[in-house]
RNA sequence: GCGGGGGUAGUCAAGCCUGGCCAACGGCGCAGGACUUAGGAUCCUGUCCUUAGUGGUUCGAGAGUUCAAAUCUCUCCCCCCGCACCA
């Protein structure tokens, strides 16, 4: 017995590895392909992410124990720039950075190697092999490791690009997409891989429009073009110095930061000269759309920075332009300091433009009122706006004024008008984010234009309904992904495939200025593992990987002579290349973390579809949600989440993995919380005692009551336990395992069962159903009791289910004592002794015909009263007999009556007389049983007569 | 806004698809007891309210379908997540 968990782990990780149990070879059992997407390498994992490996590792260790020849390969996903973004950190010795990296233990030497980011992977990718995941004891066939900047994985996903173009699913157009001024292209997202700050902002879709005013243009940015018709006058801040830029043979007017924008998006933009806010004030120009001659008033509202730092006046339908244009209209100082007229002034009226339920005329001015803004610069104004662009957007209308869009909905009449403007001139689109987003370089990102961006179109429809229709014949976990997979991909449009800039990856096979993107190169990558070993092991190079090798190999095309000239690879080597990919593809499950759903899954299924035949479509994907931290997402790049190495120290591997499969549903964030884990880790002693103290008990051969129980209710338990693999449900599987089972052996023993027979036919059942989840602790107990072979390759055989009769007699005695405990607590009195009193045999036979009539569907008062009232043995017994039909016949049609069947064929008296000295020791009470039937019991308070079938009559005194 | 997920006893969390052995698995916590104190122990009992083992009221709120609803239908109230070059 080893002595630590450690030990042990060691231990048994050494006898796989050198049992070979991971290696997957094509063999005549049946294949099970399994896959866990695979991480990105960006830093050190967190014990959140063993989450989902576990359960890759349990399933597959599950199916290797079923009869399946396993595959379960892993690899690591490079691309991107998350490695080049962290060897730039480590360069520069960020504080941060550095201690996060020492505090996972890295060391100097590996610091400074790390200033490459290509040591940055083959850093980590040794770390998730070697520290987390063989840690682990997954059971993986580490020869087919590939990591996406293999160069034989690079001609594979060229191969993939070729046959997505082959299929007509490259596409180019121009794309607005967010880049950093100095490393190009980067992604916005909550997790903020690339960037530092900023990972919620949002795309905005602004309409520019462009004001007359002599020969220049000024040019204001607006989110709601359908409010045009609003238009009173102009606003512009006066404390700003704005630029004049050259647009093409036009001059605008933006704030600097606009224009700077501006110059990633449209050609031929120069900024020419400046003008001062202040100095604007008071000039007319005119208004896109409706035409009309408006005056520019001052507004400190207006953000250089957001937008173009200009903004036209709604004030029936914008809060802001409300409050600015009272103040305009109430404040003398303003009028004399901007010298504006009073005709100006007097020109400015609010023009009632939308009706929308729940508001009057001037939406702005109720929404004001009724948050009480006083003040312009209200922090509350934000907040207001939204709320009155939200309700307009939904339920407004446009009015009369409105010319041709009047009668419109806001919804329809936005894009209208917007396009009306464009075609005629008046306005253009300018996209920008809607808060500060910084690169993980420093510099800031913006929207930037990219003409000829290449797709893949995923809009595609006849691709849309053939993946839609596959998944309908997969089977994907939990079901609410399964029936909402449909609407994800119907929602699905291009998606841009190739991005440019400093970036690790693939090169686009036709044109090698891109790079493949991240998600597009991790969609088709499962079936690699089926060949990447023979790239690995240096039997065929990068350069023998041709188009045709893999048109050979995966999708049968060619003559095996043609390609073996071709690429120089024997025949014999392609051949038993292709033979492999056709024995283990398809993947029968990939397991990924709930992110995933809304974009690697898609792509995976899109991808597959596109190119694959068939019957070589993926058969399986599970979900699973994640542990978090005690207030926010642990994560992986902001540290303070338990190391890895450090948790599997402190509470042993196997508690862990167990902790991920049982402590909820896998479809369920948890948050991780130690005591939990110490929990699962307790548990495990337990179990290993009791093991131990069980297979050190001398043999004896005696036969006891609950023997018949025990292995029934194992048998049971191991049904269950496979019925629920079916579903991949190992929480089920741990809960049977680890608790139901672990109690049924605490009530064998109490019970005196000791027959070792029975106890090594349960204990083989019960090992066996820990080793997918817990394999050392089963591998050390197996061993210890002496059983041959290692548990891990041990084979489910046909267990004889459970029989309820054989469990019900326990069920009945548990009952019994459960009853006499709670009447000895209510009576609150010291008890000296203890009647039991089973059923009349009448009533026995009265259920006996209440089941019959249940079987076949007719049981009901009257006719079960009737016949009972009809037979001999039951008629006698009168009023008592109709009461119990009655009840018979009310208790029977409202639950199943399995049990009930069961106790038919139980001796209640006989059985209960043999436990009895067991209840007495369990209640400490001395115990007798006797049946109501007998004559001359001892009753004195008739108890007796209440006693039915199942439910015995007590009498205490 | 669009799309998705969820609200279960002190707490975490099963059950919900396929209505009925559901006062509702199990864990943790708590209380009492046993054993006994090399332990983050183990074992037993209890843990909605009541009570000779019964009965009552519960599964976000309300209404409905049904002999029967935590489970099905509708309405409402709260929480969380995704919305795209992020794995």
């Amino acid at each position: 017995m080893a002595s630590s968990y450690r030990e042990m782990e060691d231990k048994w990780q050494r006898e796989w590895q050198s049992r070979e149990l991971g290696i997957a070879e094509r063999d005549d059992r049946p294949k099970f392909m399994i896959v866990f997407a695979y991480p990105g390498v960006t830093g050190y994992l967190h014990v959140g992410h063993m989450r989902g490996y576990t359960y890759a590792d349990a399933i597959g260790r599950y199916k290797r124990m079923t009869g399946h020849n396993v595959l379960f390969p892993v690899g690591t996903h490079a691309t991107g720039n998350g490695a080049i973004t962290l060897a730039h950190r480590i360069s520069r010795e960020e504080d941060g950075m550095i201690e996060y990296l020492r505090r996972n233990g890295c060391t100097d030497a590996q610091l400074e190697a790390m200033k490459d980011p290509k040591s940055v992977v083959c850093f980590f990718n040794d770390i998730y092999v070697n520290d987390y995941w063989k840690k682990f004891g997954f059971l993986s066939d580490w020869r087919r490791f590939t990591c996406t900047l293999c160069d034989d994985y690079a001609k594979f996903m060229q191969w993939q690009f070729m046959k997505l173009n082959d299929a007509g699913l490259l596409i180019q157009k121009p794309y607005y997409a967010s880049a950093c001024v100095q490393c190009g292209p980067v992604a916005i997202d909550a997790s903020e891989t690339d960037i530092s700050k900023g990972g919620n902002a949002e795309t905005q879709e602004y309409t520019l429009l462009k004001f007359k005013c002599g020969d220049l243009f000024l040019v204001a940015a607006t989110l709601r073009p359908e409010t045009v018709y609003g238009q009173v006058n102009f606003w512009v801040n006066p404390d700003v110095e704005y630029v004049k830029m050259r647009k093409g043979d036009e001059t605008w007017i933006v704030s600097r930061p606009a224009a700077e924008k501006l110059a990633y998006q449209m050609d031929d933009c120069e900024i020419i000269g400046t003008v001062n806010g202040k100095d604007m004030v008071g000039w007319m120009c005119e208004a896109p759309m409706i035409r009309r001659s408006v005056p520019v008033f001052p507004a400190r509202f207006c953000d250089p920075n957001v937008g173009t730092g200009l903004v036209t006046s709604v004030p029936s339908d914008a809060p802001d332009d409300w409050i600015s244009l009272r103040d305009v209209k109430n404040d003398p100082y303003i009028t004399s300091e901007y010298k504006l007229t009073k005709e100006q002034i007097d020109s400015a009226v609010p023009i009632s433009i939308i009706s929308m339920d729940g508001y009057g005329d001037f939406p702005a001015r109720d929404i004001i009122e009724r948050m009480d803004i006083e003040m312009s610069g209200d922090p509350m104004l934000e907040d207001a706006k939204k709320q009155v662009y939200k309700d307009g957007y939904h339920t407004g209308r446009m009015k009369d004024v409105c010319g041709k869009f009047a009668g419109l909905r806001v919804e329809e009449a936005k894009d209208r008008m917007r396009e009306e403007m464009i075609t005629s001139g008046e306005a253009e689109l300018f996209r920008d984010l809607n808060e500060e987003v910084i690169c993980r370089c420093g510099s800031p990102v913006m929207i930037k234009r990219v003409d000829d961006q290449w797709f893949i179109n995923y809009a595609d429809e006849e691709l849309t309904r053939r993946t839609s229709d596959h998944c309908r014949t997969m089977q994907i976990n939990p079901v609410e992904y399964q029936n909402n997979v449909h609407g994800v991909l119907e929602w699905f449009r291009e998606r841009a495939c190739v991005r440019q800039g400093n970036w690790l990856g693939t090169k686009f096979p036709y044109d090698e200025r891109w790079t493949i993107e991240a998600i597009s190169d991790s969609t088709l990558y499962p079936i690699y593992y089926t060949i990447c070993i023979y790239a690995n092991s240096g039997q065929i190079s990068p350069a023998q990987m041709t188009e045709s090798f893999f048109d050979h190999v995966v999708l049968l095309k060619g003559d095996v002579s043609d390609v073996s000239k071709e690429t120089g690879i024997p025949e014999e080597l392609l051949n038993k290349i292709r033979e492999d990919v056709q024995y283990w593809y398809p993947l029968d499950l990939n397991l990924g973390g709930k992110e995933h759903m809304t974009v690697h899954f898609p792509t995976f299924l899109f991808n597959h579809t596109a190119i694959l035949p068939p019957e070589k479509l993926p058969r399986g994907i599970m979900v699973n949600w994640y542990i978090t931290g005690k207030k926010s997402k642990i994560s992986k790049s902001k540290g303070g989440a338990q190391p890895i190495p450090g948790a599997a120290e402190k509470f042993g591997v196997d508690a862990l993995r167990l902790y991920y499969a049982h402590v909820a549903s896998p479809f369920a964030d948890v948050e991780w919380d130690e005591d939990t884990v110490m929990s699962y880790r307790q548990r495990l002693d337990r179990i290993i005692s009791m093991v131990s103290d069980l297979n050190s008990m001398v043999e004896v051969e005696d036969d006891s009551d609950v023997d018949g129980w025990l292995l029934s209710r194992f048998g049971t338990h191991l049904a269950s336990i496979h019925e629920g693999m079916g579903r991949f449900d190992l929480r089920n599987l741990t809960s049977e395992t680890y608790f139901e089972m672990y109690n049924d052996m605490k009530w064998y023993i109490r019970r005196d069962g000791c027959n070792s027979d029975v106890i090594r036919d349960a204990l083989r059942m019960w090992i066996s159903a820990m080793a997918p989840v817990t394999p050392h602790v089963a591998e050390e107990l197996w061993s210890m009791c002496g059983f041959e072979g290692l548990v891990s390759e041990y084979q489910f055989s046909e267990v004889p289910a459970g029989n309820a009769g054989s469990e019900f007699g326990e069920t009945l005695i548990r009952d019994v004592i459960s009853d006499i405990s709670q009447i000895i607590k209510v009576i609150k009195m010291e008890p000296s002794r203890v009647v039991i009193y089973t059923t009349q045999q009448w009533k026995v036979k009265a259920m006996g015909i209440a089941l019959n009539l249940a079987a076949e569907g007719k049981l009901d008062i009257p006719t079960l009263t009737k016949i009972c009232m009809s037979d001999e043995a039951i008629r006698p017994h009168g009023k008592a007999a109709s009461e119990l039909a009655k009840k018979l016949a009310t208790d029977m049609t409202r639950t199943s009556n399995e049990g009930r069947r069961a106790l038919m064929q139980l001796n209640e008296k006989e059985h209960l007389s043999a436990a009895a000295a067991f209840i007495s020791f369990e209640t400490g009470v001395k115990v007798e049983v006797m049946s109501a039937d007998d004559e001359g019991i001892y009753d004195p308070q008739g108890k007796s007569k209440a006693a039915i079938p199942g439910r015995p009559a007590i009498y205490i005194e």
